[in-house]
Formats: structure tokens, C-alpha cells, sequence
DNA sequence: ATTTTTACTTATCGATCGATAAATAACATT
DNA sequence: AATGTTATTTATCGATCGATAAGTAAAAAT
């Protein structure tokens, strides 16, 4: 393929004559991690050290010095992207109680699919909970009890719901339910590639639409199958 | 791990002294295929031939001489799982116009969801649309003209609305988002493997009921709008 | 009973993988 | 300018992968 007389040179996965600049090590492991994080996301985390240390142009086992073995740099991909770019603003936007429900939902929804909706969030994100690593189950963890409890709990409010009891399992998976259909059009999108002939603003607008609309009613009953259950206990 | 002698054996995966039973081809085939599904579920396609082939008691090369490829061996993985499980009374359940648009929604999504929340499917399904084969793809676009769009067509008359003209981007959209809802129950029970406190039926009935009960004004606004751009076009 | 067919195994190749040890050269310290 | 530190490369190991060629034995055909 290339004309390189040396085969071991090719074995190794070797680039040509090393450039030798010396970088700093914190540069580097951003740096690392920022390949790594493009790369995991093309190929899944199946790509080859040797792949990314050509793309880094570097050689495979510097990539050894920084991190100790391939799960540990799979491990700061992980922080990186989910830990790291997780916004605080997201739940405060959620309960600030001067804004109507709506209003604030879709804003929430803008924002967090323009954060998520990413090959590199979603991608990397499928490879994990395909792997089994807990990553999935601690965002989700995160994503109920950060967003979903305090969109219920608001939401119920907006309706003249109930008070400030706990969220109920039924009433959380309902919002489940929307931030799926948000979620999968971004898989759609991104993971399958479709074309897709409406808009982000306007699906979600449309759903969240949809969602506030119809949702009244069924908190209404959950909450009185709720006191219901009490009273017969 | 076992006690056998021969390094080699361990090398090559060989199980131990064959058992040399001779099978059909058409068996051999039906079961090299269900037990690559197994094993794909849990591993994904990087799952090795000789594993396979351990599960099976025979040797790897016999693989091959039933699929040219590995590759072909994943296709024929495909077409059980997607194209042999297909229901076509999906289709003609939803059109049945003698039963109320709820009922024959919350039993395709029952019947549905009974038939892909296993994880041989939604694993799988989900491997290949990593790996960027066409699957998905055609997956989806027969949801979509198989069950969106006569769900579309029976919901929209079940409001009143509109006549056959064929369901415009934005009304489909709508529908994904509650397919897409349902499916991601399906992703976190299965492959996240939450605990799910709400069991499948009321999930599928909660999440229905919100959406009809929502989607009647929001259907109605963009029938309107169509007709609006259709006048001034 | 002998021959033919073919399902199945043994053995092995070449490529690629993650990881380690040792050599080298760029930078910092004095 | 000489020395020390360490970022980086070279070389290589052992395991595992998909795939192929050649041998073996079970069943079918005669």
C-alpha cells in the first residue's frame, strides 16, 4: 500500500519517521482523549490502539503512558462526555417557577438534544449500555432524578395536582415515555442516518405539545388511584 | 481451566474427541443460526467463530462450510429476526375500523412489544445499527409505511380530521415519538437492565392515553396549517 | 459388499490485537 | 556545558481472529 521497504514497519502499524515534538502531558491526555472519543465513536470501542495512535501521530505504546491499559482511556471517554458535559442550569431551568410548563420544557429539550444529539454523545453512549459497563444505568439514574422527578412534580403543579409527594413509579415513566421519543428521533437521526424531514424545534414542540396536552388527564387518574390505594391499605 | 494435554487443542478451540454425528444440512443450518443469535445478543458480532462453535460441539472450519462468511452468517441472523418475525395482522389490526382507534393501538403495541422486547432482538437490532448496515434502516421505513402511517390515517379520522389524503412528515413524526417512547421502555429494561417498577401493560395503556388524549388539537393545528400553505402556495 | 458422496475434523496460515521491555532523544536542572 | 529526567520510539511477545487445505469417517448409492 504505502512504499515503506521495512515490513515490520507495517506490522507495527508504525507511521514513518517519528516527528518527535514533545508535548506536555496534560496537552496530551486531552488530546488522547479527544481522538479517542471521535474514534470509539466511528468504530465502536473495538478500534484498534494502533488506529489511534496513527491518527494522533504517535506511535501505539506511548498511548501506554498515559493511560494504563485501554479500559482505563475507555473510562475517561466515559467522564468526558457524560460527566463533563452534563449542565447544572438544566434542572435550575426546569423548576424556575416564573416560566409557564411548556416554555420551559421545550427549552430544556432544545438545549439538551443540541448537548446529546452528537454522533460522539449518542453513538459512544449505545456502545456502553451495548457493553454492559454501568455508564447507562447512572445516567439514567441521573436523568430521573435531575430531569424527569422535577419536570413531573412541575408539571403536576401546573395542573393543580396533588402537592409535593414524591413523583410515583407510573407518573415518572410516563415522562419516560417522552424523553424516549425526544431521545430515539436523535438515534433516528444519527445511528441510523435517516433523513429526516422535520426539524428538531418543530418535533419537539410537537411532542412536548402532544405530551401536556394529553397528560392532565392521566396524572389526574394516577393521582386518584393513588389516594384511592391509600385509603384501602 | 480443563484439563486437556494438547496445547494446540486450546489453541485451535477444538472441543475434545469428536462426537461425529452427522445431521442434516437444513437442521444443521436452522441450528447454527438460532444459536448464532444467542451468542450475538450477548456479544455482539465480534463474537468469535470458535466460540460459536463451541457452543454448537463442532469444530469452527464446519461453520464454513454452511456460510461462505462470517458476515453471511450475520445476514442470515438478519433475516430470521426481522424479516421472518414480522407480523402482517399488525397492518390489518390497525385498519380493523370496527374497533375504537385506543383499543387496537394499546393491542398492536402490546402484541409488538411481546414480540420485540426479548434480547436477542433489541440487542441485536441495535448492534447493527452501529455497524451502519442497512437493517435499520429498511426496518424502519416498513414501521413506517406498516403500522405509522395506517395508525396515522385511523387516528386522524377517529378525530374527524381530514380526509385519505396521506399523512403529512409532521403528523408521522408525532407517531414516532410514541413508537420511539415505547421502544426505549424496551431499551432500558432490556439492555440497561433497570429495574422497572411499571410493568409493560400500563406502561403501553398510560402512554396511549396521554398521546390520544393530546394528539386530537395538535393534529387539528397542522391540518390547518397544510391547508393554510396550500391556499397561499 | 463395495464404491461414492459429503459431513466433519485436524492442522495451519496470515493478520491483528493489547501490552511490555528496552533504547533514544527532547527538554529541564544545575 | 554537563547531567538528569522523561516523553517518545523501536522491537517484540502471546493471544486471538477469520479463513483455507487436506485428511477422515459416516451415510447414501450402486
Amino acid at each position: 500500500m504505502d512504499g515503506s521497504s521495512s515490513p515490520s514497519a507495517e506490522a507495527t502499524g508504525t507511521v514513518r519517521a517519528a516527528r518527535r515534538t514533545r508535548n506536555k502531558p496534560e496537552d496530551r491526555h486531552r488530546e488522547f482523549v479527544r481522538k479517542a472519543i471521535e474514534l470509539f465513536a466511528e468504530v465502536g470501542f473495538e478500534a484498534g490502539t494502533r488506529e489511534l495512535a496513527q491518527r494522533l501521530g504517535v506511535t501505539q505504546p506511548l498511548l501506554y503512558r498515559y493511560f494504563p491499559s485501554k479500559d482505563d482511556l475507555i473510562a475517561a471517554v466515559y467522564q468526558e462526555i457524560y460527566v463533563n458535559r452534563w449542565k447544572s442550569e438544566w434542572r435550575e431551568g426546569l423548576m424556575d417557577d416564573s416560566r409557564p410548563i411548556r416554555e420551559r420544557i421545550i427549552a430544556f429539550y432544545e438545549d439538551y438534544t443540541h448537548t446529546i444529539f452528537t454522533p460522539e454523545w449518542i453513538r459512544i453512549y449505545i456502545f456502553a449500555g451495548l457493553r454492559g459497563v454501568d455508564i447507562n444505568r447512572r445516567y439514567a439514574a441521573t436523568v430521573e432524578t435531575e430531569i424527569l422527578r422535577p419536570i413531573t412534580l412541575a408539571t403536576r403543579q401546573s395542573f393543580g395536582l396533588g402537592g409535593a409527594e414524591p413523583p410515583s413509579p407510573q407518573e415518572v415513566e410516563l415522562f419516560w415515555t417522552l424523553q424516549g421519543g425526544i431521545f430515539y428521533y436523535g438515534v433516528r437521526e444519527i445511528v441510523y442516518q435517516f433523513p429526516m424531514p422535520v426539524d428538531r424545534p418543530t418535533m419537539i414542540r410537537n411532542a412536548v405539545d402532544t405530551f401536556l396536552t394529553g397528560v392532565g388527564p392521566v396524572l389526574k387518574r394516577l393521582a386518584d388511584q393513588e389516594t384511592k390505594d391509600n385509603s384501602t391499605r
